[in-house]
DNA sequence: CGCCAGGCTGTGAGTTGTCTGAGAGCTTCC
DNA sequence: GGAAGCTCTCAGACAACTCACAGCCTGGCG
């Protein structure tokens, strides 16, 4: 669903990201996300196809997934560490145990993300590795709307001088609202982007957490967060 | 279904559209309204169809629906998920369980809709699906006309200085009004284009509501919209 | 000038959409 | 292995919206 291009003037150059996975249709989404973004996507099902793509296109950052039918994402990693000189990798993993074998892998650059997992954190990330090794200009990880302001290198977030703490859905909903400032975000668009992709249950979680940071942020102070009925939700200052 | 093509200079070339419904009448109340608006149309009434088609004509945009005879709608999708390389659909599905499956798969460029829609609303949305994929001009998504503006992402309406709320009906409405501002549309148009397609309730519906208009938009400052008796309204000036 | 069809608008009923509290199941952390 | 925290489900209360209806108003025409 539509995302934004708000923040995705990649000053002249498009950013080339390699997707490698053996599911196509996680290759598929996770393609059509990035491309809106504004990103230049390659992908591979493989990862002889990955080492081989790395030569080819030569992209400034990697999405692998661990399980590879052939080469697991490990050895692909090792294998191209000579050559991948620095290119950073985001890894995919199951939610088991290789979870914690990967984390040892991510030292340098790189990152991991256990599947599933929401749209709006996998293009976090990658911004986040982007910024981490210089390979964009280093956008200000601060997103700010009126005197609420949400770091993503910290995660910390504020309304005035107020800290407030958000669970981690709390925080993606709050970044893709603030992400998207006066838009008005459908139901569909947020529960795609702020929930995990496999997400098939209750669209009413999204009002339950939509409570929630109101309860946070939205007391004492003019309501940011507002329905649009029979649309969506949309971050803007109170109109008048 | 007459409408305009007001904004639909596509700089050059047409933009070319494939609807897919096993329904005739669906197809052609579509194909009408999306020529009308300038597009080129073409349609299919099966997957297998929709499949072939997409080969041979290349749309930039597809209307499919998800309950097709042959091969559903989501099975379209992904065979073509290879082959299409980020041609963006617009679902169209029942108003039942299907609606959350859809959801998935409405990441990237796409988008649904659940029947029965509005014309108005289907239109507004390949628009915007093609802004936001960068297949025409990313046309501004503001709707100007004399000191009446309204932004179709943010859904804020102002006249003048003073902001204005609209229901979602009322939202529809005035957008149709300003998509076509001097001409005069007809009571069916509107009917048409404004309310869903199999609305069968009372015409006077359409009074009601350029009556709520009017109290929340031409109030206090020369009136917009104008009653042309026996044949519709139309938004213009004050002649003088 | 009076009549009538067409148009306007206030009232209200039914429907639909949204909010929120309570709690069940999970996971994580100690 | 227990406690705490988080995510998600569910249901009831509430609010907003849509539409129907009916009576009044208006403009056009004889």
């Amino acid at each position: 669903m539509q995302a934004t291009h708000e923040r995705n003037e990649q000053s002249t150059e498009q950013v080339r990201v390699l997707v490698v996975d053996d599911e196509p249709n996680i290759v598929d989404v996770i393609s059509m996300a990035l491309r809106f973004e504004g990103f230049s996507v390659d992908s591979a099902g493989s990862g002889a196809d990955a080492i081989a793509s790395v030569a080819a296109s030569k992209p400034q950052v990697m999405v692998l997934d661990v399980m590879l039918p052939d080469i697991d994402g490990f050895e692909v990693a090792r294998r191209l560490a000579g050559a991948r000189a620095g290119v950073p990798i985001l890894f995919l993993t199951a939610r088991d145990g290789t979870e914690d074998i990967v984390r040892g892998l991510t030292l340098g650059g790189d990152d991991y993300m256990t599947k599933p997992f929401s749209l709006e954190e996998l293009v976090a990330r990658i911004r986040t590795i982007l910024r981490r090794s210089g390979l964009t200009e280093p956008e200000s990880s601060q997103l700010v709307f009126a005197d609420l302001a949400l770091d993503e290198d910290t995660r910390e977030v504020s309304r005035g001088a107020r800290p407030i703490e958000l669970t981690a859905t709390e925080f993606r909903l709050l970044r893709y609202l603030m992400a998207n400032p006066r838009r008005v975000l459908t139901r569909a668009q947020l529960l795609d982007h702020v929930w995990q992709y496999d997400f098939g249950g209750d669209a009413r979680v999204l009002e339950t957490y939509i409570s929630y940071l109101r309860k946070k942020i939205d007391v004492e102070a003019p309501a940011l967060i507002h329905t649009v009925r029979g649309v969506g939700y949309s971050l803007r200052l109170p109109r008048g």
